[in-house]
DNA sequence: CTTAGGG
DNA sequence: CCCTAAG
């Protein structure tokens, strides 16, 4: 009876009648369905595909090598044809990607000749090198090819390698609207084109000193985080949120009322994930079943929501216990920085290789990148080059039993990898020192033309705030190459694990900036071994545990399946005017207390505004309506919008107290 | 999952 | 924004 009687009066007062349940999971369910579906392509998939590479293919078998050669001989020879026919310089924007096997000889020499020699490089470097430039073209296939050179000619861009053991070198080429920031790609324009690079030809080879490094942690943050700010929300826009930019999630979310929760969504498939299942077919003997006793660097979600939930702080409240500085969790201030202290990657010792082929120059101020003593430029395309050697993979922690199997071991680091740079990852740019984070500047406005130092300028991998397993989120496609937001920002996890002293990343950019790279430099001029070592004892690498650290690391579960639940905060995204004024206007006709209704309604399409963002919204539209105008804060509500939303809160409320009025008198009536 | 509220 | 208790 009393739900009847709810159900004439239309629920808590309300003039619309509630939807019944049924249709509203029908609905939503139908909404999932659609959302589902967005996809897009992101710049970024370029690195997915990266990496899939060097981890599909690069560190599984090492035996695989000949036949790898084969194919890159041949792609080699590709190479020299494209290189002919875009000699010219006039080739399309777009990716790139090549794989080549580095020669022995050359490696060997460029070696030598870098300043710092480093002679016990791993094995055979695979390199992965991205560039990017609005008008180059494929210097990569001639630096590569020729060894010796004319990298000049084309300039190189920004690269990024990444080392493995392979011998292989696969690289990349972004065009620049892909890029970061700025996309008016004129905006740099270049006086006169240094051949840094005629002296040493085989410059990537030196793409085996890890000069660039690359931070990344494994634990990436929840996908929630994507930085993309923008004060102008566009209701209908669905790539307003976070996730729509390229591909939403495959998660249900459920469609408009997306828990909050969401963001837990578990994302299987990724390719890197692929890769690795491949890998481990064809890569190592057996021994599964150590394998299966080592972590696992991806852990199998759990749909339940408490579940999740339950995960998801799990690691967090960790971390904070351990003071990992891990991801910066304070809502929007991290915006503010968007490097992580550790976690930036730069590349050193470089500079000094570059600067003596260039012109004297350079000590390398820390940073990630650079070409030699400057910015290489086509007069002709006005365009800044870079070129990063390397990138580095941050620090993560691997657990094995000591029983287990150097095969169990590789895999077991090779899915903790794979998880990395599944998780994906965001180009963090800094110059002179600091994190640039308008990704809307141009190069020039940023100062990064051709006379800037080159050693101010550095890139860094960042740990893409995705929720993460280990698979790419479905988010991180999008997330990662935050092409059009502005404010990167960026929780970067730091490293926990000796990063025990970290601190906030947040702000400190500078500091944190330069302590990393300080250490990085440090470890600039050693061999990748000795590198390698260095970089351990930062904890910035990876770091075999012992079983002894293992205890140490038993206790806070960092890697652990629960890793990857590493929650994240989501980031703050100030309600813009439109969407106030859409929020009162729903509210008005519908009322308080109906927030799925009123998301549905006004924000079906904004994934990231959930019911309990808009009540909470609306309790706050309240309270900013009811002080004075100097206590207000952040962009300033029309004061007729909040004179309607007292005037609605005013009605509402009033509704609410009669109901509760009737209905418990029809109650007692019953009873 | 939704609401409602406190934090 | 997050977290939770309640329903």
């Amino acid at each position: 009876m009393v739900l009847q009687k709810r159900l004439d009066y239309g629920f808590n007062g309300y003039q619309v009648p509630p939807i019944p349940r049924a249709t509203r999971s029908a609905r939503r369910r139908g909404t999932i369905r659609r959302k589902a579906d967005g996809d897009g392509t992101c710049p970024f998939d370029l690195l997915a595909t990266v990496a899939g590479k060097l981890l599909g293919e690069g560190a599984s078998s090492p035996d695989s090598t000949g036949s790898v050669r084969g194919k890159e001989q041949s792609i080699l020879k590709d190479e020299k044809i494209k290189e002919k026919s875009y000699a010219e310089g006039c080739y399309e924007r777009g990716f790139f990607i090549s794989e080549l096997v580095s020669q022995a000889p050359v490696v060997n020499r460029s070696l030598s000749e870098l300043p710092h020699a480093q002679n016990d490089t791993i094995s055979g470097p695979a390199s992965v090198t991205m560039s990017s430039d609005c008008s180059e073209k494929f210097p990569f296939a001639k630096q590569f090819v020729n060894g010796e050179s004319r990298e000049e000619e084309h300039g190189v861009f920004s690269s990024c390698t990444l080392d493995t053991e392979s011998d292989k070198q696969i690289k990349i080429e972004l065009s620049n609207n892909a890029k970061v920031s700025t996309s008016k790609g004129a905006a740099i324009s270049s006086p006169e084109f240094p051949d840094v690079w005629d002296k040493k030809p085989s410059t990537l080879l030196v793409t085996s000193d890890d000069s660039v490094r690359l931070s990344l942690s494994p634990y990436t943050a929840p996908c929630r985080s994507f930085p993309v700010i923008r004060n102008d929300v566009k209701l209908d826009n669905r790539d307003d949120d976070e996730n729509s930019g390229c591909t939403q999630p495959s998660t249900p979310n459920k469609a408009s009322g997306s828990a909050p929760r969401v963001r837990d969504r578990p994302i299987k498939k990724l390719l890197a994930s692929k890769y690795w299942e491949e890998n481990l077919k064809s890569d190592n003997e057996g021994h599964a079943n150590t394998g299966g006793k080592t972590m696992h660097a991806y852990h199998n979600r759990n749909s339940a929501y408490k579940h999740q939930r339950s995960q998801r702080d799990f690691p967090f409240k960790k971390r904070k216990l351990f003071k990992c500085g891990s991801f910066s969790n304070s809502d929007g201030e991290m915006s503010t920085d968007g490097i992580c202290s550790s976690p930036t990657s730069d590349l050193h010792g470089n500079a000094s290789y570059y600067s003596k082929a260039s012109s004297g120059g350079g000590a390398a101020a820390g940073t990630s990148v650079f070409n030699g003593g400057r910015a290489s430029f086509k007069p002709s395309d006005s365009c800044v080059k870079f070129r990063i050697k390397s990138f580095r993979v941050p620090e993560f922690f691997v657990e094995i039993p000591e029983n287990a199997t150097v095969g169990s071991l590789k895999r077991t680091v090779m899915e903790a990898v794979t998880a990395i740079l599944g998780g994906g990852l965001r180009i963090g740019v800094v110059f002179q020192g600091k994190k640039v984070r308008d990704d809307n500047k141009t190069l020039l406005q940023t100062g990064i033309s051709h006379d800037y130092e080159l050693d101010a300028l550095g890139f860094s991998l960042e740990p893409n705030p995705i929720q993460a397993s280990p698979p790419l989120g479905p988010d991180w496609r999008s997330c990662v190459l935050p092409c059009d937001t502005p404010q990167p920002l960026t929780r970067c996890l730091s490293p926990a694990i000796t990063g025990i002293h970290q601190g906030r990343s947040d702000d400190h950019t500078g500091t944190s900036l330069n302590n990393f790279v300080e250490s990085d430099r440090d470890s600039a001029p050693s061999p990748h071994y000795a590198a390698l070592e260095k970089i351990s004892a930062n904890s910035r690498a990876l770091v075999p545990v012992t079983a002894v650290n293992a205890e140490a690391l038993a206790v806070v579960p960092l890697l652990k399946p629960k890793r990857s639940e590493a929650t994240q905060r989501r980031i703050r995204r100030p309600f813009s005017v439109a969407e106030v004024e859409a929020l009162v206007q729903a509210v008005e006709k519908l009322g308080t207390g109906r927030w799925r209704d009123v998301k549905l309604r006004a924000f079906d399409n904004a994934n990231h505004r959930t019911y309990v963002d808009l009540k909470d919204k609306w309790k706050t539209l309240v309270h900013t309506a009811r002080i004075s105008p100097q206590q207000r804060r952040g962009e300033p509500v029309p004061q007729e919008l909040l004179d309607r939303v007292l005037t609605a809160h005013a009605y509402w409320s009033q509704q609410q107290a009669k109901q509760q009025m009737k209905q418990p008198s029809e109650t007692y009536l019953l009873l």
